[in-house]
DNA sequence: TATTGTTATACTCTATAACTATA
DNA sequence: TATAGTTATAGAGTATAACAATA
């Protein structure tokens, strides 16, 4: 393919130095690479990061309640109800009726359940190895400290 | 409400330490909640993010294609289509021929589109500035460079 | 009245395949 | 044969409103 001067912008490098600058457009790349990357890792598990999540925090906690569940996983209790269905009808999981609330379910793991969950954070923990072997224990602490900090902050903005 | 022994792990602070161990979890809280901030910054826009990144990567790069400019934007060719229709229809910026390629489109933001993305890096400043103010200058720093390391690191395990 | 779980719905983001017109 | 832009479509993720059962 033949080029020509007035390709002008054509292969240059493009400059995304104003963006770069900005938290919000890393974070978002960073996530989105990641989390691609952990849908790989899950999948022959037959989990998502949601439902894994939402699975460790059963395995952790057991009796917890939906409401609960969403708030620490900050997601809607709306948008819980069909993880909690997916992880109950594999029988990972089982919603227990509490005597002292007939409205609520107390969440449980079955065996094979418990079992899962410590399968796969395995792996993830295998995989994340992997990437943050990158970076210094010492970056690690910050990155963490950091992202939670900023969670925090962007939320009380709204 | 009355409370009774049986209740459980009701009354308990939920644990998500394994969670917390994880980048990839840490990450996508801190998107998320980032995420909805940026787009209550650019609604008074009009803007999206994605939609604010290509006009600021078109104003940076005059000249840029599209295949570049998602590229850039670790977005998919196909998904910037709408993005870029909406900036055209709105008149920020122009879809003009290449006398070199006449499949391509050298991309330009019209002079409203350059003050457009000048008003609305200053609201995303801003509003940025108040979350970082958080943050040390070293703790932006690292914040910055590992995420940058991990995204690289999470494409290559694809 | 308020809360728990649920359903329905809509909108955004992302990914893939296939098409057209050019190269 | 390959590439630029486009279209269509599907799957996640997220948010809101409203409902029945229960508190």
């Amino acid at each position: 393919m033949t080029r020509h001067a007035q390709d002008n912008a054509g292969d240059r490098p493009v400059s995304d130095a104003t963006l770069r600058d900005l938290a919000g457009y890393n974070i978002r790349r960073a996530s989105n690479a990641v989390q691609a990357d952990l849908v790989r890792t899950l999948a022959p598990f037959e989990l998502r990061m949601i439902t894994y999540s939402a699975l460790v925090l059963i395995v952790d906690n057991p009796g917890l309640r939906q409401t609960q569940l969403a708030e620490a996983l900050a997601i809607e209790r709306s948008n819980l109800v069909v993880v909690i269905d997916d992880l109950e009808r594999r029988e990972l999981i089982g919603r227990n009726p509490m005597p002292t609330d007939r409205r609520a379910y107390a969440l449980t793991a079955t065996l094979a359940g418990t079992r899962l969950c410590r399968k796969a954070t395995r792996a993830v923990r295998a995989h994340e190895a992997r990437i943050l072997s990158l970076l210094s224990e010492e970056e690690r602490q910050v990155l963490a400290s950091t992202l939670r900090r900023i969670e925090q902050a962007a939320n009380d903005e709204g």
